[in-house]
RNA sequence: GGCGACGUAGCCAAGUGGUAAGGCAGAAGUCUGCAAAACUUCCAUUCACCAGUUCAAAUCUGGUCGUCGCCUCCA
């Protein structure tokens, strides 16, 4: 039975879904002005695992992560609506226009996913080419009533949906209340959002503009999620992922949105990821202290050690991102790869073991875990606790055929949620008939050495074999 | 000011009423000329602090201190 913590309700609920047997998942994605920093990646990650993990445990599991190409705005306040288009601005920056922005950073953003090893989503579906869906909800609330227009656009009232704020924990009032933003003359309530936006005034030479009933203009920034998860998953979905960040003002306007027009709960689950903090400061685009998959491949670290990096740690607590976490990453994997090389490299014997029944109790603990909202810390216990025992049985002799099959097998439904081991056998390096005698050679002048005591020019053979790729181990 | 999360060994971290999983690092040992790997053993009388509830609390309640996030762009 699968757990998940929904921040709805701040509780650990039992999952059960809409449609039986079936998961719908709703990944708000990134919005493709500059290049994605792991800390989109750690909350893209989670939904990874998520997703993976139902997979696992049979669902057929339809994920949508939506491209956000059509700016909101940058670093003034959404809610009054000053500040400037994130996409109009990078265009400028770059000198480009905002259409080759959106696909350049999203290209990249598509490589870092390969790289990452994300599963492949269903659909990746553009803001920009569901215009006609956001209108059509934006006229489902006009119908409904609960939008206004003023001179710069078309305005949600939130007054008009009384639960604006269950997500966040906010109340309107508590909202108004704390609020410390600039009222906009013109809007009933600074917290009304924006459903479609009018071009002119300081949008006067907005790139990217659409015709709509309300003149020509651009959506608001909310309602690309409300338009894409009805169009590919239906009105009421499972999973509803994003990071922590998301919660207020995105999410709220965005189930406002939704159950005015839909009528209907929009998400049953609520999954916020946590921020990713670096030595303990809050890591942004604006502070600039972040980084890109590519500056940590390039450092040398595996996309592996990265990808892991993200996935052990909970997704509900903060994770302080350091190179040395990423490098303890790295010796965990190494260390079920060595695993894996040694099962199958191992000898097998005739007869009964024991292992059958280790692979057995490894994988109930490893469910257990992972049923609990996706406890991995409790699950890597399991495969720690699996390791040592197998190994045993290998090392005594006790392991057959069957045994090895079944490991492999293990491991890789295990490794079909992490996606970081490695199943292929590490075979020798091909040599050359010269070489192979000039190794042989070598190995017996080390052996002579030996034999001798002289440990330093034994020491240096063995250098010299390392160089070639030759590994030494020696044994009693 | 409003909303929320959290504080467990040197580090990462699990554990929501029954007496502290696991990993890394460290120590000792087996093996070994050395090294690597593997294996064995050790490594929190204690869970930020103070009260309270209880036969029993890391776990529940109240308070104190501290850290972090959201409320303004960010996943």
């Amino acid at each position: 039975m699968f757990q998940i913590y929904n921040s709805m309700t701040r509780k650990k609920e039992i999952f059960k879904p809409v449609e039986e047997n079936k998961v719908s998942i709703y990944t708000c994605g990134p919005t493709v002005y500059s290049n994605a920093h792991v800390g989109n990646f750690s909350s893209f990650l989670m939904a990874d695992l998520l997703v993976r993990y139902l997979k696992f445990k049979g669902y057929q599991v339809k994920w949508v992560m939506n491209i956000t190409d059509v700016g909101h705005l940058t670093d003034d306040n959404e809610l009054t609506d000053s500040g400037e288009d994130k996409m109009e601005a990078a265009s400028r920056r770059e000198n480009r226009t905002v259409w080759e922005i959106a696909r350049h950073y999203e290209d990249l953003f598509m490589k870092d996913l390969k790289t990452l090893k994300f599963m492949p989503a269903f659909k990746y579906p553009r803001a920009t080419e569901h215009i006609e869906e956001m209108i059509e909800i934006a006229k489902a609330l006009e119908d409904k009533g609960v939008v206004y227009e003023t001179s710069d656009g078309i305005y949600f009232d939130i007054s008009k949906f009384p639960e604006y704020g269950k997500l966040s924990g906010n109340t309107i009032d508590a909202l108004q209340a704390g609020a410390r933003v600039d009222v906009n003359e013109d809007k009933k309530s600074p917290f009304d959002f924006a459903v479609w936006k009018k071009i002119g005034g300081k949008n006067l030479n907005h790139a990217m503009k659409w015709d709509s009933p309300w003149g020509t203009g651009f959506p608001g920034w909310h309602l690309e999620c409300s338009a894409m998860s009805r169009k590919y998953l239906g009105e009421t979905i499972d999973f509803h992922t994003g990071g922590e960040d998301n919660k207020f003002p995105h999410h709220e306007s965005e189930i406002a949105q939704s159950e005015t027009a839909n009528g209907k709960k929009f998400v049953n689950y609520w999954m916020h990821k946590s921020r990713v903090v670096v030595n303990n400061e809050k890591m942004s685009k604006s502070l600039g202290n972040f980084f890109t998959v590519s500056d940590l491949t390039e450092k040398g670290f595996s996309p592996e050690a990265i990808r892991f990096t993200f996935i052990s740690a909970h997704y509900r607590s903060k994770l302080n991102f350091t190179e040395e976490q990423i490098l303890e990453s790295q010796k965990t994997i190494d260390k079920f790869n060595d695993f894996i090389q040694e099962v199958m490299k191992s000898e097998v014997s005739e007869g009964s073991t024991q292992v059958l029944s280790i692979i057995k109790s490894s994988k109930q603990q490893f469910i257990k875990g992972m049923d609990d909202d996706l406890n991995v810390s409790a699950a890597l216990a399991a495969l720690f606790g699996f390791i040592k025992p197998v190994r045993k049985n290998i090392n005594s002799g006790s392991f057959n055929q069957k045994d090895k099959e079944e490991v492999i097998k293990f491991l890789k439904e295990i490794d079909s949620i992490f996606s970081v081991f490695s199943f292929e056998e590490k075979k020798g390096k091909s040599f050359s008939e010269e070489e192979k005698r000039m190794i042989e050679n070598l190995i017996e002048q080390r052996n002579i050495c030996r034999k001798e005591k002289n440990w330093s020019e034994a020491d240096r053979i063995r250098d010299e074999l390392n160089k070639m790729g030759v590994e030494v181990v020696d044994k009693k």
